[in-house]
DNA sequence: CGAAGGGAGTAGACACCGTCTACTCCTCTC
DNA sequence: GAGAGGAGTAGACGGTGTCTACTCCCTTCG
């Protein structure tokens, strides 16, 4: 039994399109007629449930943040790194995130849209609060004489910035290769201090 | 004398056009029509300079590239900062980066925007390397024994995520609070050692 | 000196977009 | 069984990017 996701319900079937059509298509074929026409129904009839165009975007970001901050939790709890080791967790963690935004690089820039951030009823960026409350639980053990939410913040951004910057090949120039894996390395080593050490 | 910036030369006449409608209006202002209104001419005029719209917007971001960049090597250069002082020069250029990126939001937006980026005949991004290539000998004069490229890499993007989230208002949120300075130290003393280390 | 030619910009058409509004059903209720 | 309201349709409107026909005007050459 489900929540009826596709008997009624346009609402959802909206956002399941959305989803759909932003992985298959890029995020420049979300306009809201493509989007209508995808789920079967006229241009007009989306706004009975989004006022909006920028509605329909922010709901169907919306489901990216939740996706994204469901895998990481699945990753981090009941992953391969051992439960007492934050620092790993943190690693499992960064790699989710990259690997989320690589695989879903439609989805991802949607959900870092500003004008996609500023629109939704309910504020978007909530929705991103418990990944970062999780980043920073794992920060506060790593690093516990550091002001955790900082640090959280830092190598949030820092990942953000390598997904963004990477998934449109800049970083690739810069650092001269192919291979993620250096900079992910520099980077968990920046913020939460090098293994060895 | 200058090289007939309001003359003739509608093309650069254009481009100087957008530069200051990205300031004064934001990026969604960068219409081709609106450019082209703004600038005094006729919808199709730009086509004979530009092929495209996205071949305008690259050219418009590529003075933000070239702009931010020589505010970076003039503030490195004869800045406050001590020649010999790599990281305090590293300081400087990351705050003259924020600084850019939030003085001049529109603009920030359309230079790291994927369709402008992927649109330019000469590619964008190389645009940006020079810039890059500044922070690589920094970084390699502050870390010698790292691989300089790849800490630059992680750096660049960590400066990248911090201007993008935090002027999006995603970070104050995360971190609780409206100075990023705690975050731009906790950046720097992570890819560079503490100042006291 | 005059005509040919091409660069430079204009103007209109086209398809598509987001929004708005009038309208049709279809179902539910009294 | 009739009325009402929810749900989706369909067309109009202004705006956008692209394309194309056209008008100037200046240069060049016979």
């Amino acid at each position: 039994m489900q929540t009826d996701s596709s008997g009624g319900g346009l609402r959802d079937r909206l956002i399941d399109t959305g989803v759909a059509l932003v992985d298959a298509r890029g995020a420049a074929a979300l306009t809201l007629r493509e989007i209508a026409r995808s789920a079967g129904v006229s241009h007009g009839a989306p706004r009975r449930y989004f006022p909006t165009h920028l509605e329909l975007l922010s709901a169907i970001a919306r489901r990216g943040f939740t996706d994204l901050g469901a895998r990481a939790a699945q990753a981090v709890q009941s992953g391969g790194a051992g439960a007492d080791d934050p620092r790993a967790q943190l690693a499992v963690l960064a790699r989710v995130y990259l690997d989320f935004a690589a695989r879903h690089r439609g989805m991802y820039e949607l959900m870092f849209r500003h004008d996609v951030l500023e629109s939704g009823t309910l504020g978007l960026r909530e929705t991103s609060l418990p990944l970062f409350g999780m980043l920073t639980e794992l920060v506060a053990s790593v690093r516990p004489k550091s002001e955790p939410a900082v640090v959280a913040g830092a190598l949030w951004a820092n990942l953000h910035g390598v997904a963004q910057l990477w998934g449109w090949g800049s970083l690739q120039l810069a650092v001269g290769g192919d291979d993620v894996e250096p900079l992910i390395t520099a980077v968990l080593d920046a913020h939460l201090g090098q293994v060895s050490r």
